[in-house]
RNA sequence: UGCGGGGUAGAGCAGUGGUAGCUCGUCGGGCUCAUAACCCGGAGGUCCUUGGUUCGAAUCCAAGCCCCGCUACCA
């Protein structure tokens, strides 16, 4: 066993379709760090799952006359598919209405309880008669009591833009059937976030220094500002995961305390499923483990004060409820590098005006690296970004396919015309061939350090930067010329090229997965270089769901190898012949998908 | 109202005290292995404004202008 690496990746709501926004900020990150990983020859597991519980969830059911159960297990299916097509390498991707996740979700509440950081408070709530329920402030309106407005929110008017008290609104109304609610009051469990405060705080002034100053901003910065409050972490809802407590069963544990807990529970049913009850504490229990949580910055507060205080409160009680002999402690999130956001041609992105690239859709006329790249070099790392069709057409046809995929291309063009489909033997290198691999060599620990800090868009930039190094390394040597009259200088520069993008392949693989299996296949490879995704049926006493899991099969990244470096390219190794690696795109497709919008 | 982010070449960005940089586009040249791709060179900027600190400011301070988010039981 080797270095456990832990790649969280932020839930999916399972209540609304995957836009390029979602991609971007989270699911693209998550993979391109996993397959770095993997390279190094790492433990590395990357977890997520289908969010499946809450309101929208049940509300989307009352909509369209289904169950809550059947909503979430369509979009999950599309989460899928999506991920699947995208070259997404979860190693398990489930979802939270499992029994797994219901028993670690149960676990971890009660070892809360337990420790003495939960409490329960009365508050008073609209509560519908007609339909038997407590609703959520949002299904109520009435009339301001600031402006007069009619129609506002029971949580705030869109008309004077005040934040309301609920209980104050004026004739209230249910949103779902008009009828009139009534104030009642109902208990809830409550986080004690003020008990843990001091030690969340120290967790984060810990990491301080690496952390992305956004995510410290919202996390350490309002700790130190405001200082936090209880937060209550059950519904009257029932569908979710019923509170663990006698005399609750009717109330479900609210969505944004149980949801992060399938970081945990994912990886303890990976183990399950591969017949390795025990594996998960390698990633959880072992301080060992770098645990990354990719997320956009919607999520900051629950993944850097309220998930690590989950986990400060548990303490050892977690392992000791899973059979521990010695218990351990959880492991403490080592980055949150979450994304901010990304707008599309100038506006925020809004699923119901249709202002949105979703990814199934956008699949279905062009291929997953270009997504890949331009999402990469347009990720907002430190601020809000940008898709831009425009953009996104020049940027495939004048950087990926020009610089990278022509590089590729004319390198295995020129060497399989004039030396039969084999590497050709170089004998001795000259001084401008070694200075090449060289600045190679140099690549591989500059993108390296760029992709330990997760800085993605410098390290695409990066590799970029080192395809045009071997274009001018060409252009300089020319060996369409050189084979006129020595074939062997010639053969000494198509050697050396060779070598380069088969190097480059590896460096461009975590974010171009597919373009360098192809590469890699042309180059005559037998094993390819990741495995693949596959999916199964699980069924358990509470339902069936499917989950996606990775299977690293007998790819290059299975053994624990290092393969973050420029490896020996056997003379005289037959290799295929070639075709481009990417497809230039018309510029008709600008006006073309901008008429897709709105 | 409050909080946060931002205003640097046509576009997108980097640059936090010492002659203003990167990618793309643009103009000119070269090459012909390559998906008219690749390579070289040039043009192009009052670094939002004003005032201040300093030998020296895009970079620090003050005031102001403009854009964009957030301030939701949408996790």
């Amino acid at each position: 066993m080797t270095e456990p690496v832990l790649v969280a990746v932020a839930w999916p709501y399972a209540s609304a379709k995957i836009h390029v926004g979602n991609i971007t900020g989270a699911y693209l990150p998550a993979d391109i760090l996993a397959r770095y990983h993997r390279l190094r020859g790492r433990d590395v597991l990357m977890v997520s799952g289908s969010d499946s519980h809450g309101t929208p969830v049940t509300v989307r059911a009352d909509q369209e006359g289904l169950t809550p159960e059947e909503v979430y297990k369509r979009f999950h299916a599309e989460f899928i598919q999506l991920f699947q097509k995208l070259g997404l390498t979860y190693d398990i991707f489930t979802s939270t209405h499992t029994r797994n996740h219901f028993d670690v979700a149960s676990k971890l509440f009660l070892s809360l309880k337990e420790n003495g950081y939960l409490f329960t408070e009365a508050s008073m709530q609209w509560y519908s008669t007609e339909q038997g329920r407590f609703l959520p402030d949002r299904y109520v309106e009435g009339t301001c009591y600031f402006c007069g407005n009619t129609n506002a929110r029971s949580d705030q008017c869109d008309n004077c833009g005040h934040l309301l008290e609920a209980d104050k609104l004026i004739d209230p109304r249910s949103k779902i059937d008009g009828s009139t609610p009534e104030l009642r009051e109902t208990t809830h469990f409550y986080l004690d976030l003020e008990q843990l405060q001091d030690e969340v705080a120290e967790f984060l002034r810990d990491r301080q220094d690496y952390w992305r100053p956004n995510v410290m901003r919202q996390s350490l910065g309002q700790i130190e500002t405001e200082g936090l409050r209880g937060r209550p972490i059950t519904r009257d809802l029932s569908w979710g995961i019923p509170v663990p407590v006698e005399g609750w069963d009717e109330k479900c544990m609210y969505v944004w305390f149980e949801a992060v807990i399938g970081y945990l529970s994912s990886v303890v049913e990976w183990g399950l499923l591969h017949d390795k009850p025990d594996a998960w504490r390698h990633w959880w229990t072992n301080q060992e483990s770098r645990t990354l949580y990719c997320i956009g910055k919607d999520n900051i507060p629950f993944h850097a004060i309220i998930w690590p205080a989950e986990l400060i409160g548990v303490g050892q009680s977690f392992d000791e409820k899973m059979g521990a002999e010695d218990p351990q402690s959880l492991v403490l999130p080592y980055d949150v590098p979450a994304n901010e956001f990304m707008n599309l041609e100038g506006q925020k992105l809004s699923g119901s005006k249709n202002w949105a690239v979703w990814g199934l859709d956008f699949l279905e006329r062009y291929d997953p690296d270009p997504m890949r790249y331009y999402l990469t070099v347009n990720m907002p790392e430190t601020r809000d970004t940008d898709w831009d069709w425009e953009e996104f057409y020049q940027r495939n046809n004048n950087e990926l396919v020009a610089t990278w995929g022509n590089l590729a291309n004319r390198v295995l063009s020129f060497a399989y015309k004039n030396w039969e489909g084999n590497i050709p033997d170089p004998g001795e290198l000259r001084g401008s061939d070694k200075a090449l691999l060289e600045t190679i060599r140099k690549g591989f620990k500059t993108v390296e350090a760029n992709l330990e800090a997760v800085k993605l868009r410098a390290a695409m930039l990066e590799a970029m930067r080192l395809a045009a190094e071997v274009n001018k390394y060409l252009d300089t040597a020319a060996p369409w010329f050189e084979i006129k009259s020595d074939r062997s200088a010639a053969g000494k520069t198509i050697y050396t090229a060779l070598q380069a993008i088969d190097g480059l392949k590896i460096i461009f693989s975590p974010f171009l997965p597919h373009s360098s299996e192809k590469l890699h296949s042309y180059l005559g490879y037998e094993k390819t270089i990741y495995g693949s995704l596959v999916t199964e049926e699980v069924e358990d006493d509470l339902s069936t769901h499917t989950v996606m899991l990775y299977d690293p099969g007998d790819s290059l990244t299975a053994g624990s190898e290092d393969l973050w470096k420029l490896s020996d390219l056997p003379p005289g190794k037959s290799f295929k012949q070639p075709s481009p690696l990417f497809q230039k795109l018309d510029e008709s497709i600008v006006e073309e998908e901008r008429g897709r919008l709105g």
